[in-house]
RNA sequence: GCGGGUGUAGCUCAGUGGUAGAGCGUCAGCUUCCCAAGCUGAAUGCCGUGGGUUCGAUCCCCAUCACCCGCUCCA
């Protein structure tokens, strides 16, 4: 998009409510923030979207480089699990981040990106916080500006081992020392209580991630599915993170839901098949109409690694800019690397083997690597949304969304071009045809105008309109939502014209 | 969690210390051979929520919730 033409959020969230795509979650009772509701029309764009996914990965999976179509089952896991998992996938020690605040200056820092200078200066020991990014000449100018320039710059630590000495620090942007707050926890996972008594020996979690669902049934799935390595297992389910900032719509919510597949393989073959599915997700999503302006490929830097990816190929990001990105770029999906970690986590934890072996040397046993696309399903949403997002002054309707008809909640409107009985039976028979194999609205109320604005405005792709020649020859009219142009077709093509229509561009 | 802003009909917004309006949309009827056209009519709000001041609060004060922007974080 155009840096002109960035869409207003304001104005999508609004068509959004007014259409039935996303509520605010308990609306009539003020909402609750990071939780949002999907309409008629919503829960027909997701499920459009998580089906193109699971046929993409599990029905018909992407033919692999040596052109054999790839091995996928799915799945689908409980979203609370013994607590245990939650421990060995270190959630529970790691999913949180200390945070600070400084008091002067309201900023707040990751306690963990701190690093820590000692001053020894004649009259008291001081000590100096600075971001990571901080040089060392910047660092060293700020501590002589304060205590002159005779001063001896001392060790580097990290800001957890001072935390008992908070009013000798100096905060990055501060003057005075001990404006720091002591460090504040937030765990990022929501807990619960399973069974009837709330204590300690019952608490559990609600998933954070997909992910963990399928490492902990890789031996089930390995005992009754046949599958060979390499394979992968794939699952798309809600999610739950309890984020210190929900934030721009249903970007960042409380409750998600995700895409994830997990790519089981020999560790010599991950930058074979981290490239592949690199290139596949891609295709996957550029091929449902997001446009590769749009879309931005990034490797994540060392310092941004989650817990499982520190060791290997790190991690790529498919990136789309939201409006309230723009000009920069919001994570669509991840492609990590996670190495041995989650199998190997689990198999101490549990005690369970959960190993390969190799069916043509049964001595060789390895933990397999795993290579993992994980998309958001609800950002997939929001980003298609945004891309079919639309303003034309030159239609009524002022807006329209410009969805790929296979993902668009409606696939096509029957219209009768007057109520009257000349045109509403035939309209209803092509109606009831049509219904039977495509979500498609018959829409006979009010002037043919409002009915085509009112389409634009929901994404559909086609209206097949029936007149007086409709009786005469049997034809219709379509109408093209982007154009606005009407062509003539017989009315027993429209099944293999919309299936035409219907498919993805080329993979 | 911190700082700033906002909250009135489905949407966009006006308005006043004496419990509310517009445009658009929605619905009904008529009309209509193709783009929110025309005519007629209708429904809809405890003015985000809870307190306080006041004879009286949608308006003033306090709190709270939600949303937007920034910090932070993230699939």
């Amino acid at each position: 998009m155009n840096e002109s033409l960035v869409p207003d959020m304001k104005d999508i969230v609004a068509l959004c409510k007014r259409r039935g795509f996303i509520f605010a979650a308990s609306d009539i009772y003020g909402g609750i923030n990071g939780f949002w509701d999907y309409g008629p029309l919503g829960v027909e764009l997701k499920n459009n979207l998580r089906d193109l996914w699971w046929k993409h990965m599990v029905t018909t999976p992407p033919v692999g480089p040596d052109g054999q179509p790839v091995q996928i089952v799915g799945l689908d896991s409980a979203i609370i699990q013994n607590p245990k998992a939650w421990e060995a996938s270190g959630h529970v020690g790691g999913f949180s981040d200390p945070m600070v605040d400084c008091k002067e200056t309201k900023l707040r820092y990751r306690a963990d990106h701190l690093k820590i200078i000692r001053v020894d200066s004649p009259d008291k020991n001081l000590f100096f916080a600075f971001i990571e990014e901080t040089s060392e000449e910047e660092m060293a100018a700020k501590v002589k500006k304060v205590l002159g320039k005779s001063v001896q710059i001392g060790a580097h630590e990290s800001f957890l081992e001072c935390v008992d000495k908070l009013h000798l620090i100096v905060a990055p942007d501060a003057k005075e020392s001990g404006t720091l707050t002591p460090p504040k926890q937030f765990n990022l996972m929501f807990h619960t209580y399973v069974g009837a008594t709330a204590s300690e020996e019952n608490k559990a979690y609600l998933r954070p991630e997909t992910a963990q669902g399928i490492f902990l049934n890789f031996k089930n799935v390995m005992d009754s599915s046949r599958v060979k390595l390499p394979f992968g297992i794939a699952q798309i389910g809600k999610a739950f993170r309890n984020e210190v900032t929900p934030r721009n719509f249903i970007f960042r919510s409380r409750e998600f839901e995700q895409m994830e597949m997990e790519w089981f393989c020999h560790p010599d073959e991950v930058e074979t098949w981290m490239n592949f599915w690199f290139e596949e997700r891609q295709k996957f999503w550029k091929n449902l109409g997001l446009s590769s302006d749009n879309l931005q490929m990034r490797q994540h830097g060392q310092d941004e690694l989650s817990h499982y990816a520190k060791e290997g190929l790190g991690t790529s990001d498919i990136e789309y800019r939201f409006p309230f990105t723009a000009p920069d770029f919001g994570e669509l999906e991840g492609i990590a690397h996670r190495c041995d970690f989650d199998l190997t986590a689990h198999s101490e934890h549990s005690g369970q083997k959960l190993e390969y072996t190799d069916p043509n040397d049964q001595k060789n046993r390895f933990i397999p690597h795993v290579i993992e696309p994980a998309a958001g399903l609800t950002r997939g949403v929001l980003a298609l949304i945004c891309e079919a997002y639309t303003p034309d002054p030159n239609r009524p309707s002022g807006v329209y969304l410009n969805f790929h008809p296979s993902v668009a909640p409606k696939k096509a409107a029957i219209l009768p071009l007057t109520a009257k009985d000349s045109h509403v039976p035939l309209a209803t028979k092509i109606y009831m045809d049509l219904r039977e194999h495509y979500a498609v609205d018959l829409d006979i109320k009010q002037n043919i105008g409002k009915r085509y604005a009112r389409q634009d405005e929901i994404g559909t792709p086609f209206c097949f309109t029936i007149d007086d020649q409709s009786n005469e020859d049997s034809t219709v009219t379509v109408r093209h939502r982007n154009t606005m142009k009407q062509e003539r077709i017989a009315i027993e093509s429209i099944r293999t014209y919309m299936e035409k229509e219907m498919a993805l561009m080329a993979q």
